[in-house]
DNA sequence: GTTAGCACTCATTCGCCCCGAGTGCCAACG
DNA sequence: CGTTGGCACTCGGGGCGAATGAGTGCTAAC
């Protein structure tokens, strides 16, 4: 492919990127100084064409970029455009006045996305029980029930109300406390040893306070698995771009958008990899065919990470979310450190 | 209004809820037996329409109610419809499934109420602040940091990272502790007396630790009047209904649902008034003077109340929306009680 | 290799007509 | 006097065809 066919291609996907309406030969003439005739800008959108760059949805309507197309552009054409200092003092400004608590910061992080981008963002939190077991620790609240409290060494805080069983003391929970601290030091949540559980055993003699300890570690870690880990922005975002013009195709997404097991294995699949992007028919699933997804994956401190990604139609600003993202990427676990979950 | 009239505004009322079309005579002489021809129907809906209770878009295409006849229908004509045994099994089996953490109640809630009645569902979840303090209690973290954690008499229950000043103890800090706890047994957090700080500054004599105090005090405040009252569902849902078949129309309803500071006040202005419904132009909020809300207002266990809320557009089935509120309204505190929030 | 010219293709828009649902009014009926 | 049937009138919506315009593909000339 020689260096006009590029200017060409380049010029069809930023035109149509911008307008969404498939664009004719004379457009880029006048829009673009290819130093050409119309006549031989159609030639070269043929040849395109041919090579599967392009695509017609009848004879006589412009061109538009196939999957192929923006793949080309995306590697090559596309000039990759920072952050300013502006929009990254706005980012920082977002955070401070609206994330108060840390918990916020995904969904925040989320919102930002969408609304810079104008997409849908999605934002997988990062999942407690890979972190390990710091401690369990216990307050009273009344005669008949404490609180549980569970910290984690990436820093994530649980908390949750037990029943006493009759007959014990709080001195007991906290003695409990102190044989399950003893014995789960060190261990990743999702993966307590079986000899975990036998050193407890063998330590409480108790049979009731035995299963009183065990069902606290299970509600400890069970909510903790169970707690919203996906995070959506910009399901409003989207209606201002023209391919969702249609109510039945706003539907059609947003159903897809409630699938969150769905969503979840999607970003999944792009763990690991920093900053990717999947176009259009390049996506296993079907159902976002016509779509494509920016993804990046963030760190914290090491071992935990996290997926945020941009969903959007084909025809998507890739230069913004990229930059966008891999800005994010760098400077979540910065916000996050500035509100105080992890030293 | 003699009895004829009332049968005619019912059967217009309930067909066009039905249809969202305007309903003409022929169609009421069809479909209800009211034992007269179409011409007689004709002339009562021109009375109707006289009176107010209905209206026409233009000379022949039939007639809609007005704000007023939805009214005379909802206070009148209505059958109030109750839940079925079947669908109360079917909702607590939906908390069952679902609602693992007692933080997730009011978004399931409002999925749940979205859900049944396809209609955008508001939740306003109790203000912490209102409750009244019970204990602030602390957890070492590590050397530099440790845990604060704070109850209420409703069961709420916040934590928080705090920095501990270097030179103080972990000791200290549980001495500090219980001064504050000493000071502040049963304030309510919005409202905690001069006095109360006057009596902390005087048992904390360290400059540093009483700063520290304040602070604690303050951080662990801050985020819980700031967190998330407002749980929205069914942004979705209204997808559905035909008043949303235009993208704008959607859009426009969206960009309102976002002003969560105005959705606040619209649903506190309807608190403790039990069951309620606002139609139409019954609303002082010009943007939704097409839609109407029905909302509720539910107790746990005495003083902490919120509201629950379906808004969707005037053509509402208000019996559906008004039993199911009925319900929650009465049934939520079960829920909670249920998964342990309070005693 | 590049360009101008020309015929051809669709999608979209507009006007037009017709149909159907519905009203409003009037006259007749019991 | 209330009820009914009949009839003229009114719109909204669907279907049809012509005009428009953006765009292509091809060919011949530069």
């Amino acid at each position: 492919m020689d260096e006009r066919k590029q200017r060409v291609l380049q010029a069809v996907v930023q035109d149509y990127i911008e307008s969404a309406e498939p664009v004719g030969s004379r457009t880029i003439a006048r829009r673009h100084d290819l130093g050409v005739s119309p006549a031989t800008i159609r030639n070269e959108m043929a040849d395109l064409e041919m090579l599967g760059y392009l695509e017609h949805i009848h004879t006589s309507s412009g061109r538009i970029p196939s999957s192929m197309g923006y793949r080309f552009y995306v590697d090559g054409l596309m000039q990759p455009k920072r952050l300013t200092d502006e929009e990254k003092e706005q980012i920082d400004l977002w955070y401070r006045a609206r994330v108060k608590r840390i918990e916020e910061v995904f969904q925040e992080t989320a919102r930002l996305i969408s609304h810079v981008t104008k997409n849908v963002a999605l934002v997988l939190a990062p999942q407690m029980t890979k972190s390990a077991f710091r401690c369990l620790q216990f307050l009273p609240l009344d005669d008949r029930r404490s609180v549980a409290v569970l910290m984690t060494d990436a820093g994530f805080i649980e908390n949750r109300i037990v029943a006493m069983p009759s007959g014990a003391s709080f001195e007991d929970f906290q003695r409990m406390a102190r044989v399950i601290n003893d014995c789960l030091a060190g261990c990743t949540l999702d993966a307590i040893p079986k000899a975990a559980y036998r050193k407890i055993r063998a330590e409480i003699s108790d049979e009731t306070l035995y299963e009183a300890a065990l069902d606290v570690i299970r509600r400890a870690l069970d909510g903790t698995d169970g707690k919203k880990r996906l995070y959506l922005g910009g399901t409003r975002e989207i209606l201002s771009q023209p391919e969702f013009r249609d109510v039945e195709r706003v539907k059609e997404i947003l159903l897809m958008l409630e699938e969150e097991e769905l969503l979840k294995e999607i970003l999944s699949a792009h763990l690991g990899d920093g900053l990717r992007v999947t176009i259009g028919q390049e996506n296993d699933y079907k159902g976002i065919q016509d779509c494509s997804i920016v993804t990046a994956t963030y760190h914290l401190d090491g071992e935990l990470l996290g997926t945020i990604a941009v969903l959007g139609p084909t025809r998507m600003e890739y230069g913004k979310a990229m930059s966008l993202l891999g800005y994010m990427n760098e400077h979540l676990s910065d916000v996050v450190r500035r509100l105080g979950w992890q030293g």
